[in-house]
DNA sequence: TTGTAGGCGTTATCAT
DNA sequence: ATGATAACGCCTACAA
């Protein structure tokens, strides 16, 4: 630190500290600019430990998300940036996707800040809710833990968004219709299969079990995961990809392997890519707002600290983001995979 | 806050809070299995804010970028978290651009954090570097500010990157070559357009007033100027653009006005985009390594900490990080561009 | 308006 | 090994 205190202000200008401080928070003071002088000459700066210590507000807001590098993360952030007003900073942790690290962060947070906007990594872990009796007001955003019916939460409708895409091929024709979905244990990558699965039974269409995978939300996730559904001895005529990254990953996958979109194989992305004009043909995707999903989490957020700090009674929230259909060139009826065109 | 202070544990269990202190230092104390249980019960949590104070340390490091959502900073962030280790914790802060709040931000920031990255908004500010003189150290990544040489830094070779460009552009054949790079305030769109300017005029090429766009890092500014440099009455053959965001702009724009790419005109991105593979054709960039950048950023950050922490003297560090460029296609020789292909 | 002093939750020093 | 206690830097009654 620093080392320069408000106590080495007072002396310099020969006032007590209560003066120094009274200054700092705009009260009038007869030797204002004395102190002012002082505190530029000194290169004084307000610790905001002590302050935190002493008030017990801290004016942060912690958002801890899986993965810091997937747009949609990043747009929660800033989503949320424009709610969060002047009392509030609002700063972006990394959990990487692993959970000893989303814990210890949960842990070093407390005391730092005045709440914290979660995306958890796991559903069956209570770590994250639990933490919220801790006395920390805490919001879950794109994800859920089994128990979060007690806490405040914001989720895209999931179910609808996997739902509109299945139905939409299922009008074009298509009855192979596959899924990459992320990890069953998120809740995007849940909810995401449920919409699909249910779409299929609703039209009364098997569910074929290699059509359905598991994947990881990740570019490398998807790409696999489309190879493997290339391999199929009977492959699908169209592919659900479960969310940004495991769109280009199994484009790329398309691309390589030279099969055409969407005469070969119509595709439909769960989020759309901010880049969606400038690739040919343009990715038909399920579109949320990445930015509505992070102010209204901030929002509820704020809700919450406020209620805790007046002692107001107030019911968890749950809100639901709503989602559409952007058609763009990626589906089309179906004309069946040249068979088998692996080697 | 919590409420439930190391005080109520010590009380429940009937030892003094030294012997808890002792216990959450990992110092082996006789009621161990007691202390543990009544942490559990009560639900207590260690305050951050009151070990800050105490200690001096906060185990966190800051990185303060102006724009969260450019995958660049994201990464920049990513890569410093490896080389972060057990002891810090990282966190990301969006300034937005704004200088009003990049400096309320270090402000905030004073007493919370061990060190800051920080890539400043512009480069005639002195607060950012000024900041480091109350105590804080601070690594500029990717920008600096006019007297950063006393300050550790870590920049890429933006003007090796641009001459590369602009050369490789001359190789093919080309006189007519644009730039649309950043604010010239900031260093990288300074250094970005001296590296062309400079590869001009190695080269004894004229440079033409109108095809030195200063524009603003983002895609509607990459667009704009696109579309300005199409609508010259003796338009470039050949554009280089300043980073990832206006490279989509440039893109898009010509897309819409169906100019053909490489044969219509030529172009380079600074900055490789994570999708290039999905474009047609591939976007020929100058490429660097992000991930390093941060990781590098990091490494310096701790040993100015630590250097700090024993009084050791360290000169400022000023590590550059070397930029290729990667061919694809969007690069050919000259044909010309249609002649005013404007309505 | 100003100063004094107690306390925020922890850790570290000193005895015991 | 444990307890009492004094800091850490700041804010805020309470007094003056």
């Amino acid at each position: 630190m620093s080392g320069v205190t408000i106590t080495d202000v007072a002396q310099r200008v020969g006032v007590s500290v209560a003066t120094v401080s009274r200054y700092l928070s705009g009260f009038n003071v007869r030797q204002r600019d004395e102190i002012e002088n002082a505190i530029h000459e000194l290169n004084y700066r307000p610790s905001a430990a002590a302050r935190n210590l002493k008030s017990g507000r801290t004016g942060t807001i912690a958002i801890v998300v899986p993965d810091i590098s997937n747009p949609f993360f990043a747009a929660i952030a800033t989503g949320a940036e424009t709610v969060a007003g002047e009392e509030h900073m609002v700063m972006l942790v990394n959990s990487g996707a692993i959970r000893e690290r989303e814990e210890k962060i949960l842990g070093e947070l407390f005391g730092r800040v005045d709440g914290v906007i979660l995306s958890p990594l796991q559903e069956d872990d209570e770590g994250p809710s639990f933490f919220s009796k801790y006395g920390l007001p805490i919001v879950f955003v794109d994800r859920i833990t089994a128990d979060a019916e007690k806490f405040d939460s914001v989720l895209v409708d999931n179910v609808k968004g996997a739902r509109l895409a299945t139905e939409h091929l299922i009008q074009l024709g298509h009855q192979k219709i596959a899924m990459i979905t992320g990890p069953l244990h998120t809740t995007p990558g849940r909810l995401r299969a449920e919409g699909y699965t249910s779409a299929l039974r609703k039209q009364k269409i098997a569910l074929q079990e290699s059509y359905l995978i598991e994947s990881d939300f990740t570019r490398e996730g998807g790409y696999a995961s489309m190879v493997k559904l290339l391999e199929d001895p009977n492959p699908p005529t169209a592919v659900i990809t479960g969310n940004n990254f495991m769109s280009i990953g199994a484009l790329e996958a398309l691309k390589e392997k030279r099969v055409r979109i969407p005469d070969d194989i119509s595709i439909i992305g769960f989020d759309d890519l901010d880049f969606s004009t400038l690739i040919e043909p343009g990715l038909t995707a399920v579109f949320r707002h990445f930015e509505a999903q992070g102010a209204e989490a901030m929002r509820i957020l704020l809700a919450r600290i406020s209620a805790l700090a007046t002692n107001t009674e107030l019911s968890p929230q749950h809100s639901v983001v709503d989602v559409h259909l952007i058609e763009r060139g990626s589906c089309a009826p179906p004309t069946g995979l040249p068979a088998q065109s692996k080697s």
